[in-house]
DNA sequence: AGCACGCCGACT
DNA sequence: GTCGGCGTGCTC
């Protein structure tokens, strides 16, 4: 630095480390000698004596780094990614008269560090090193940077997601050392599916093979994701599995141990509690380990030479980050594969629709078995629908099918029979009375709701509908779907004094049950694995799943249902599903065909169709009436582009636990959704990210709630 | 977000 | 004169 240092004409500035970047000797002339501080009078780093800063300070940078100087005695540990201190705020700025401290120590990472700054003005000093460890590097935050520009957020808000906060006690135990690459694993039950042996043979052999893989129903996928990790590492790269919750993910992390011994993964789960947690963490930053599984916050986890990112389960609701700016596992995941050579595999019993585009797209091959396996795998699936019901002499005094009985009174023969039913509060969805097809609006398809008895209106856009009639059978009558099964099951129960009944459900998560004869009542997701698998399931929960309001009905209900499904014995052992629900409905007979995958995909067709995500991309904007309307107002969106709404936002459902997209208690918030065509996701990314920046900028009060693929758009 | 600056009106 | 209202703008 001397000649290009942009303060060469300021008093001091020929010498080399001088306090040529600080603040006291700049502007030195105009005011009385300074107050001496601690770091006064010591030299700056010889080489790059200019550290870049992201600040962990709220919203107010929107992505902007800062500049402070190195100060000699720091230069050896303040490298690119580790933890800094620095003063920060306007109480440090020049005051007339004298000098401030002022400014109160935050936190931040050093980013990078430079000959010379960009900055106008004087530099701080960093207050110091919080410790050496570089934990924010690189590839890190450039993987950061790539989530907060998808999902229209700020970088710092996605470091936060992505770097655990530290523990001194971790951080100062070493690291075991890194285990040589093991050898190759048998395809095993790969086997079953047509390209499950090339698939871990290109990762075994280095290449960045994508797959959406429709697993058969059982217990083997956690085997068989171990056996993907284990092809992974053999080649000498590091892999990474995130699964949707503790339980799935304790269930990888037995197979892993199974196929690779002890030592060679991390479990990253919030059970661990934060410090064992840190540890394995900086175990993957520090390359010691090089696979990982984990829940959610692991799909950011280091891991060196990614050559594997896996995620089982896409459609689980736990896979969508509840902080802003709500990155997805799948998404960021995608980001990650699409960022070096690196694998992908996206594991499901079901499919998700955006699975389904990943491959429809050609950027993910399908790895599914033929029907002829998938047949002896898969239980027997029987539907009863509410005509049957209502004819069925049995049903009506017990409020249950004949059939249900007997499935489960065979099923008690030689096993234990599951019982799923709904979880309370459930908003209902209007639909056809006659033929059941969803209520839509025809202007923008979006979902229609009845704020009274006798006015309809669209959820999406506003418009009210006057004289709706169903656009499949004409009918004019509506009907909002509502159930109350959770009482049969009490009744069953009842009714098989003999058997045991154990429940499963939000507050008390069974794991396993033995494989004795006896009722398993679960709510859905919360369904434990049965010893040797289930000799029966019990559906109920049709209209509840299919009757909520959600673009997603559909394929939610489906993957559950096929979830509970898999924990049943296959049809060649003679397990049998029974499904309340109407049999003609599409995710019913998707079932009962087994095929996810093609429910899939006739939903992306249809969502293509109407214009709905994942096709074209959508982003929702909540906050007070005229915040928004100016924010809508100031947006320079892509070409295309569509703006809905803005619509008063509902209250939560009585029942429904508080949503992060929720407003305030007690304030009225509306809701705007924008959807673009496909390819334009980026550029309304940026366009939102812009206008909110500009608003942030100028001091706009309230804050808006901005968030890219919304989960609940009506 | 804080926090200080600064440009107006009512007080000593 | 000078105290203090809060409207603007900046923070390396």
């Amino acid at each position: 630095m001397s000649s290009d240092d942009e303060r060469a004409e300021e008093p001091g500035a020929g010498m080399p480390e001088q306090l040529a970047l600080i603040r006291e000797t700049v502007r030195g002339a105009k005011v009385p000698r300074a107050k001496p501080r601690t770091w006064r009078g010591a030299a700056l780093a010889e080489e790059l004596p200019v550290a870049r800063v992201l600040v962990n300070k709220g919203v107010l940078h929107l992505d902007q780094y800062f500049d402070y100087a190195v100060p000699a005695e720091l230069d050896a540990d303040a490298q690119p990614g580790v933890r800094v201190r620095v003063r920060f705020g306007a109480g440090g700025r020049q005051v007339r008269g004298g000098r401030r401290e002022g400014g109160g120590l935050v936190d931040g990472f050093l980013v990078e560090r430079r000959a010379t700054s960009d900055y106008q003005g004087a530099l701080a000093a960093l207050a110091y090193v919080v410790s050496p460890e570089p934990v924010l590097g690189p590839e890190l935050l450039a993987l950061a940077r790539a989530v907060a520009d998808r999902y229209a957020g700020s970088l710092a808000d996605v470091v936060q997601l992505a770097v655990p906060p530290r523990n001194g006690r971790a951080e100062s135990k070493p690291s075991p050392e890194p285990l040589p690459p093991p050898p190759a694993p048998e395809p095993a039950t790969w086997q079953r599916y047509a390209n499950g042996p090339a698939f871990l043979r290109a990762l075994a052999e280095g290449g960045a093979p994508r797959a959406v893989w429709t697993a058969l129903p059982g217990p083997h996928w956690s085997q068989e994701i171990a056996r993907a990790v284990a092809a992974t590492l053999a080649s000498g790269r590091g892999a990474l599995v995130v699964v949707p919750d503790g339980r799935a993910a304790a269930r990888v992390d037995d197979a892993l141990t199974a196929v690779l011994g002890e030592g060679r993964h991390a479990l990253l789960t919030a059970e661990s509690g934060p410090e064992k947690r840190y540890r394995q963490w900086l175990a993957v930053r520090r390359g010691s380990v090089k696979a990982v599984v984990g829940t959610r916050a692991a799909m950011f986890a280091p891991v060196a030479d990614l050559g594997l990112v896996a995620v089982w389960d896409d459609g689980d609701s736990s896979h969508s980050d509840d902080n802003a700016p709500f990155p997805h596992v799948r998404e960021v995941l995608e980001l990650r594969a699409a960022h070096g050579p690196c694998g992908f595999l996206l594991g499901s019993t079901g499919c998700t629709v955006e699975a389904a585009q990943l491959v429809e797209s050609g950027w993910a091959l399908p790895l599914a078995a033929d029907r002829a396996v998938l047949r002896t795998a898969a239980p027997l699936i029987r539907t009863v629908g509410d005509e049957q019901l209502g004819r069925d002499s049995a049903a009506r005094t017990a409020r249950l099918p004949s059939l249900a009985w007997q499935a489960v009174r065979d099923g008690l023969k030689d096993g234990p029979v599951l019982v799923q039913v709904p979880r309370r509060g459930y908003a209902p969805r209007l639909a056809c009375e006659r033929c059941r097809t969803p209520a839509r609006c025809r202007h923008c398809a979006g979902p229609l709701r009845a704020p009274d008895a006798h006015a309809l209106d669209c959820a999406w856009c506003g418009r009210s509908e006057p004289s709706w009639h169903c656009e499949n059978c004409g009918s004019n009558r509506l009907r909002a779907q509502i159930v109350g099964a959770r009482r049969t099951a009490e009744e069953l129960g009842r009714a098989f004094p003999a058997v045991p009944v154990r429940t499963s459900g939000r507050d008390h998560v069974l794991d396993e049950v033995p494989g004795t004869p006896a009722l398993v009542v679960s709510t859905p997701g919360a369904e434990p694995v049965a010893e040797g698998g289930y000799a029966a399931a019990l559906l109920l929960d049709g209209w509840a799943m299919l009757g909520r309001p959600d673009l997603r009905a559909g394929e939610e209900a489906l993957r559950r249902w096929t979830h509970a499904a898999s924990l049943v014995r296959g049809q060649d052992a003679g397990g049998t599903v029974v499904v309340v629900a109407e049999p003609t409905q599409r995710p019913v007979q998707a079932l009962v065909r087994w095929d996810p995958a093609g429910f899939a995909r006739r939903e992306l067709a249809e969502r293509a169709e109407l214009g709905f995500p994942p096709v074209s991309r959508m982003a929702s904007v909540a906050g007070p009436t005229e915040a928004l309307a100016g924010f809508l107002g100031s947006l320079d969106l892509p070409a295309g582009a569509e703006i809905l709404g803005p619509v008063p936002l509902r209250g939560a459902d009585p029942g429904r636990p508080r949503r992060p997209s929720d407003p305030p208690v007690g304030e009225t918030w509306e809701r705007a959704l924008i959807r673009v065509v496909p390819g334009r996701g980026a550029a309304l990314a940026g366009a939102l990210k812009t206008a909110q920046a500009a608003r942030t900028a100028k001091g706009g009060g309230d804050p808006l709630r901005i968030r890219i693929d919304p989960p609940d758009i009506g």
